[in-house]
DNA sequence: ATGCATGAGCC
DNA sequence: GCTCATGCATA
């Protein structure tokens, strides 16, 4: 009946969130690849305990240490891609998918209706950004590919819209944190990326924030040093000159 | 595009 | 409580 077929996202308002897709202000230097190492928490001591990450985005084209000892099969979508092979995917899947006419907000729907896992706007959009971490790259990029198989194919197909069931979750409303008081987080941060419940509480009570509130924004913000490309490119190397050994030993109470 | 938040899995 | 994947809400 309706020629709704064509227009997959009704209840979504891309009209909000198209200018995510349709302005083309995306970084002006794509291949910045600096980031720090400065992590150290992978370096604890957790044998066999999920650590994902084994290697960091350092590195580039060509270097691919295998990790297990099986050597590379020349599949280009079983093995592991390297960071670079991820950064040319990423930036030719946006490419593509902009050319195609489509939102990101459109990609996570589609990848739901046609492989049953459903993304957020966001999410795309952080994959195109490579703002995720490796593992998850690695886990996003096949899905990703194959909608793009799909979208320039498919002449015409009908892309079955499915609904996904809204939760009425009671979701907390977004604390905004002042810029001044950022600023002292970010001190304490990088005195100390991981303080103890208590620094948390006494650090909570000067900002007058909940407690709660500076555990995530920690969280959130180790989260964030994880990933490549972080939001203010920084060249920056060497940061690891003299010692990733330990990290939890900062007490300024 | 990004900030704060939730939740699952792990210690 | 932390990490990690993920997203609502917002700038």
């Amino acid at each position: 009946m309706a020629t709704a077929a064509s227009n997959p996202y009704g209840l979504l308002g891309s009209g909000s969130l198209a200018h995510a897709d349709g302005a083309g202000m995306q970084q002006g230097s794509p291949f910045r690849n600096p980031q720090k190492l400065l992590q150290s928490e992978y370096l604890q001591g957790v044998p066999g305990n999920g650590h994902p990450l084994g290697h960091h985005w350092g590195l580039h084209p060509g270097e691919h240490g295998e990790l297990g000892g099986h050597h590379c099969q020349d599949h280009s979508d079983e093995e592991t891609p390297t960071s670079d092979e991820l950064e040319q995917f990423a930036k030719q899947f946006k490419q593509r998918r902009i050319k195609l006419g489509f939102t990101q907000a459109d990609v996570g729907l589609a990848l739901g209706t046609l492989y049953g896992n459903v993304f957020s706007q966001t999410t795309i959009c952080r994959f195109e950004a490579l703002q995720l971490s490796f593992k998850n790259m690695c886990k996003l990029k096949p899905l990703l590919n194959k909608w793009l198989e799909e979208a320039d194919s498919s002449t015409g197909s009908p892309t079955s819209i499915d609904k996904i069931a809204a939760q009425g979750r009671k979701r907390k409303k977004r604390t905004s944190i002042e810029v001044s008081v950022k600023g002292v987080l970010e001190t304490h941060f990088l005195k100390c990326p991981k303080p103890a419940a208590q620094e948390i509480s006494s650090l909570a009570d000067s900002l007058q924030l909940e407690k709660e509130v500076v555990r995530v924004w920690f969280c959130n913000r180790r989260q964030k040093e994880k990933r490549m490309t972080p939001p203010g490119e920084q060249q920056q190397h060497e940061v690891y000159a003299h010692g990733v050994k330990t990290d939890s030993a900062c007490h300024d109470l």
